[in-house]
DNA sequence: TTGAAAGCGGTACCAG
DNA sequence: CTGGTACCGCTTTCAA
C-alpha cells in the first residue's frame, strides 16, 4: 500500500501534503486509496463505472480521512452555487413566513440552499441585492423591495429572476395573486350591506398588492356613486400597531365612516381595536375587512371578513418557476386565485367563499 | 491596442476566448486593458499600488465588458463562503422573526450572506444541516432543531458553530436567555396572588427553553407546597391554535385551575380565548401568563403578564459570537437577561419590570 | 476500468 | 509599478 502511493510517475499527487490539521482533499484520498483523483471523483459521483474493489478502497480512504468534497471547489468547477435567493422587505408577520415556507420547501426538494435577504428599508438595499445576485443560481424578489433599475441589470446578466407579488416587468416573469378584482368584489359586498362611507386603510405606494387592492376598491366605490376623495387612509406599515394608529386617527377626525377596508388582516385587527376602543360596534356601526385570511382573521372579535390568498403556494410557485428558469426552460407569469371569506365583521354570519380573479 | 493584446509571450491569456455570450473573466478584462490579470486583480482589490493611467484603463475595460469578478472563483481561492447559516425549527411567529432579524442585521454589517434553514420537523433535517455546514463559514443552530450527534461532527470538522436558545454542549458556545430563574420568580408571583392550582402549558421536550421554564415553575410550586404531579399540560406547538386547544382540554377536564402559566405569549393568547370561552374571568377566576413579551402580549384582553426576553439581541449576539469565532477568536457562552412584565392578566394593574437571571 | 492533464476564474507571491 | 505563474480542489475529457 505504501509502495503503491509512492510509485514514481504514478498516482502520486504533485503537491506533497502532510496529513495534518488541514482539511483533506481528493489528493489525500486518492493517495491513501492508491488511485488517481479521477477515480475518487468517479466513485463519489457515480459518474462512470469503477471496479468494486477500487470503489471499496476509495470509500474506505474517504471515510478514514473524514473527507467531504469541498463544496467551494465543486461549485466553482460546476459554475453553480446550488443556492437560490429570496428578497423581502421584512420577515415579520404570517404573510412573509408562509411565503418563505413555501419557497423553502421547494428549494429543499431540489437540494438547493436558500439565501434570504430582508432589506428592512436599508439605504443600501440595492447594493445588497446586487451582491446577492452574485451568490445564487437564481433570485426571487418581492414587490417593491428594490427598484426596477436594480433588477434590470441582474436579469440582463443572465441571472434567473422571478418577481413575487407584483406585475412582471420586461421579460422577467412574476408570480402574484389577484387583487383588483377581489377587492372590487369585496367592496361591492360592503356596499351591499348598505354602507356609503367607506375608507381604505393602507399605503398603495408600499406594495403593488396594496396598490391594486385600493384600485379595485376605488373602482367599486365609484361605480356605487361614492366620493372616494377622502377614502384613502394612510398606514405606514402592515402590522397591528400601524393599523391601530391608523384606526385611531381615522375616527379621531370625527369621520363618519361606516366601513373600513384594510390592506391586510393585521391592519384590520388594529383597526378593530381602535374602533371598539371608541365604543363603536362591529359590524353594526362599522364594518371592518382584512386581506390574506391569516389564522388570526378567524380569531378577532368579531371574526374578520377577508380575502384569502394562497400565501404558501405563492412562495412555492415562485420557487418552481425559478428552478425551471434556472434549468433553461422559458417560463411565464402566474396569477393565483383568491377567494372572499365572509365572516361576522362585515355583517355576514355564515362563511361563504367565492373564487375571484386569477388564472392558475 | 490590438497589437498589445496579441504580442507573443506577452500578456495574452493562454485560453483564447471569443467575446461572446459567456460571462467575461479577468483574462478578457486584462486583454482589453492591455495588462496582466495580476494587475486587474490589484486594481479591483486595491491590494497594491497601480499607476493611475493603468488603473483607469482596467476600470474602463471592466466597465465596458460589464465584468464582475466571479464570486464562485473568489470564494474558492479565498476558501471562504462569505456566508453564514442559521437553522430553525420553523419560521412563523414573532419570536423567530425577531431572532432572525437580529442575526441578519449583524450579518449584513459584515457583508455576509445568510443561509436560512427551517427544518419543519423534516425527517432528513440532520442531513440538511450537515449539508448546510458545507456551504457556510459558520453556523447557528437553535434549540433542539437537530440532534447533538449531528452538531458534534460539524464542530469537529472545524466549522464554527454557535448554539442558540439552549445550553452549550462540549466546547460549542451558546447564546441563550435566562429561563429557570425568571420562571421561578413568575410562578412565585402567581402564588403571591393567592393561587394554589397552577398549570403550566407547554411541551418541555420541544425546546430547552420550555424545559427550563417548566423546571423553574415546578421548583417554585414545590417550594410553595403545591402538588405538581398534574400541573404539566401538554401542548404540541407554540402558536395560538395549539394554546387554544390546550386551554380547551385543560378546562374540559373539569380541572379546578386558578392559574395557567404558558410556555410563550401565543399559547397564552390561545389559552386566554379558551378560558374566556368557558365564561371564566381573567384574572379573577384564572390567572394567565405568557413568555417573550411579544407585541401581542400588550394587546390581549386582558393584557398579558409575561417575561420579556431580548429576542432581537439573541440573534444579534449569536451572530457577533459566530463572526468572532470565524475570525479565529475564542468565544464563550452568553446568558441574556430577562425581565418580568406584569400586566392585568395576573391581577396586577400597573406594569413593573424586574431584571432576573442572566449575566450579560 | 483507470490515469494524466486541462481547465474553472480568481489571488498572491516572486522577479524584474 | 507590472508581468509571469503557481496554486485553490474538483470535474471531465482523452488515451491507454
Amino acid at each position: 500500500m505504501k509502495l503503491l502511493t509512492q510509485r514514481a510517475g504514478g498516482t502520486m499527487p504533485k503537491r506533497v501534503r502532510v496529513e495534518g490539521r488541514e482539511r483533506p482533499s481528493v489528493y489525500d484520498v486518492a493517495a491513501r486509496a492508491g488511485v488517481s483523483i479521477a477515480t475518487v471523483s468517479r466513485v463519489l459521483r457515480g459518474t462512470a463505472p469503477v471496479a468494486a474493489e477500487t470503489r471499496r478502497r476509495v470509500l474506505a480512504a474517504a471515510d478514514e480521512l473524514r473527507w467531504r468534497p469541498s463544496r467551494l471547489a465543486r461549485a466553482f468547477v460546476e459554475q453553480s452555487h446550488g443556492a437560490v435567493g429570496i428578497v423581502f422587505p421584512d420577515l415579520g408577520g404570517p404573510y412573509y413566513s408562509a411565503v418563505i415556507a413555501g419557497f423553502e420547501e421547494k428549494a429543499a426538494e431540489r437540494r438547493s440552499a436558500v439565501l434570504i435577504l430582508a432589506t428592512h428599508g436599508r439605504a443600501n438595499a440595492d447594493e445588497l441585492v446586487t451582491d446577492l445576485a452574485d451568490r445564487v443560481d437564481g433570485l426571487v424578489v418581492m414587490g417593491r423591495t428594490v427598484a426596477d433599475d436594480t433588477i434590470a441589470p441582474i436579469a440582463a446578466a443572465n441571472v434567473p429572476v422571478v418577481l413575487l407579488a407584483r406585475a412582471p416587468v420586461g421579460d422577467v416573469a412574476a408570480v402574484r395573486t389577484a387583487n383588483a378584482a377581489p377587492a372590487d368584489a369585496l367592496a361591492q359586498h360592503v356596499l351591499s350591506h348598505g354602507r356609503r362611507h367607506v375608507a381604505f386603510v393602507g399605503d398603495p405606494a408600499r406594495s403593488p398588492d396594496v396598490s391594486e387592492r385600493w384600485r379595485g376598491v376605488r373602482r367599486a366605490l365609484q361605480r356605487g356613486g361614492i366620493d372616494v376623495s377622502q377614502a384613502l387612509v394612510p398606514c405606514d406599515g402592515f402590522d397591528v400597531e400601524h393599523g391601530y394608529k391608523a384606526g385611531l386617527e381615522l375616527f379621531a377626525l370625527g369621520n363618519v365612516v361606516d366601513a373600513v377596508m384594510c390592506a391586510n388582516d393585521e391592519i384590520a385587527a388594529g383597526v378593530l381595536r381602535a374602533v371598539t376602543g371608541y365604543g363603536l360596534r362591529v359590524p353594526d356601526d362599522v364594518i371592518v375587512t382584512g386581506w390574506d385570511d391569516t389564522p388570526m382573521a378567524a380569531r378577532t372579535h368579531p371574526p374578520l371578513s377577508t380575502v384569502r390568498q394562497p400565501m404558501h403556494e405563492l412562495g412555492a410557485r415562485a420557487a418552481v418557476l425559478l428552478f425551471e428558469r434556472i434549468e433553461g426552460h422559458s417560463i411565464s407569469s402566474v396569477v393565483l386565485r383568491t377567494s372572499l371569506v365572509l365572516r361576522a365583521s362585515c355583517g355576514c354570519t355564515s362563511q361563504q367563499a367565492t373564487a375571484t380573479g386569477g388564472r392558475p
